[in-house]
DNA sequence: CGCGAACTGGGACGATCGTCCCAGTATGGG
DNA sequence: CCCATACTGGGACGATCGTCCCAGTTCGCG
């Protein structure tokens, strides 16, 4: 009675996970959070939807390994590339404009994990930690670099700016993704540079003397 | 057959709108967008399903009449109240704190602001981009307001400046509602205000003379 | 070579969704 | 006072959702 399947095809767990898990990230991108059902993944990854639930026990599991996998992979697409001689303002305007680029290369990227940070502040708040921590680290990693290249140092502490970092990038993501204005988007991330330099100052010399004040 | 109604009202299609806005707004902030369906809406009114298609022809109309009327009106929560004898920096801070109040005070509300955004910049992408437009202007009427009142200029155009500090409160919201660290959120909020004080500078005197720079 | 286990396809279940319909009720203009 | 109409309640429809089940297929290990 059953014909015989010529397409049928083995494939470990872990590998049908990843697959799932690629799909799924396709999906959100193109069509949304909301259209994210169990049959749309496994239709853009050309399986049936057994294999869904023999992979994860739920859409749940898949979302959340999901976040976990790509927030783990993000990279830091603000580290400018050329650094020797510019100054710090510069180096950051070009930090910004590289995720600017990023951005408007691969806007549905961007905006899927927006989705994704709105579901996990919903859903799975701990996942959303991770991610924002993530982000911190990746911004606080630029911002030192970016000082130690061109001799200056933040006057308040790291962390702190690497938020405000962070802020910049999420509101320049946000406003872009709503009105797609390239030239007020490079005019507010030119402003940010400028402001974001006002908070490092030239480092003093290497060796550092005890300062004369008593 | 058909029992004596008593609870039954009338009501005209106007008031049954705006109830139905305002408890979609209500369903919004406590259960997120997912899971505001047209039964949950009628149910927090505490109205017949029928009684939501005599009003709007869907549940798009439903949202799309939400974010409009939601975003005009949005009012400046960002506006300092005392404002003579501070510098602008402390007038920065003090708007910013206020923002960061009226976010803590009322979480679900920017997050429902949040949601609809991404909904819109989705299917109706008109409505936000007008909703970042009311955002912008709110922002450069208070940035404007402080920069006159403390006898400063920005050095850069007010539009931007503006742009600039949407991507603040936006970033400030998201990281916020992400890990609720208030001790933080100041943290950047000042460094955010000292950085932004860097694009402003002394207004010249009130008849502005000719620069002996000829 | 054979068999248990890993794996797959397809179909099914109950819940919930948006939308619609219709019989019935209250009300205001004549 | 009465009737056209504005309005409401409740139920229904088809679509889609997450989840599950089971018969059947293939593979690795003995």
């Amino acid at each position: 009675m059953v014909e015989r399947v010529e397409t049928m095809v083995r494939i470990p767990v872990e590998q049908r996970r990843r697959q799932l898990v690629a799909a799924a990230f396709t999906v959100i991108a193109t069509r949304g959070l909301a259209a994210t059902s169990a049959r749309a993944v496994v239709a853009e990854a050309g399986m049936s939807l057994a294999s869904f639930h023999y992979a994860f026990t739920s859409r749940e599991e898949l979302l959340e390994m999901l976040i976990t996998e790509v927030t783990d992979g993000e990279q830091a697409a603000v580290l400018p590339q050329e650094l020797a001689g510019k100054t710090l303002e510069e180096l950051l305007i070009e930090g910004l404009t590289g995720y600017l680029e990023h951005l408007r290369a691969d806007p549905l990227r961007e905006q899927a994990m927006l989705e994704l940070t709105q579901y996990a502040i919903r859903s799975q708040p701990e996942l959303a930690q991770h991610q924002y921590r993530r982000y911190r680290e990746i911004a606080a990693a630029a911002l030192q670099l970016a000082a130690s290249e061109t001799g200056t140092r933040w006057q308040v502490p790291l962390g702190t700016v690497a938020r405000l970092l962070v802020h910049v990038t999420d509101g320049l993501t946000l406003t872009w993704l709503v009105d797609r204005d390239d030239r007020a988007a490079r005019d507010a991330l030119a402003a940010a540079a400028r402001a974001l330099t006002a908070l490092a100052a030239p480092e003093p010399p290497t060796a550092p003397e005890p300062s004369p004040q008593e």
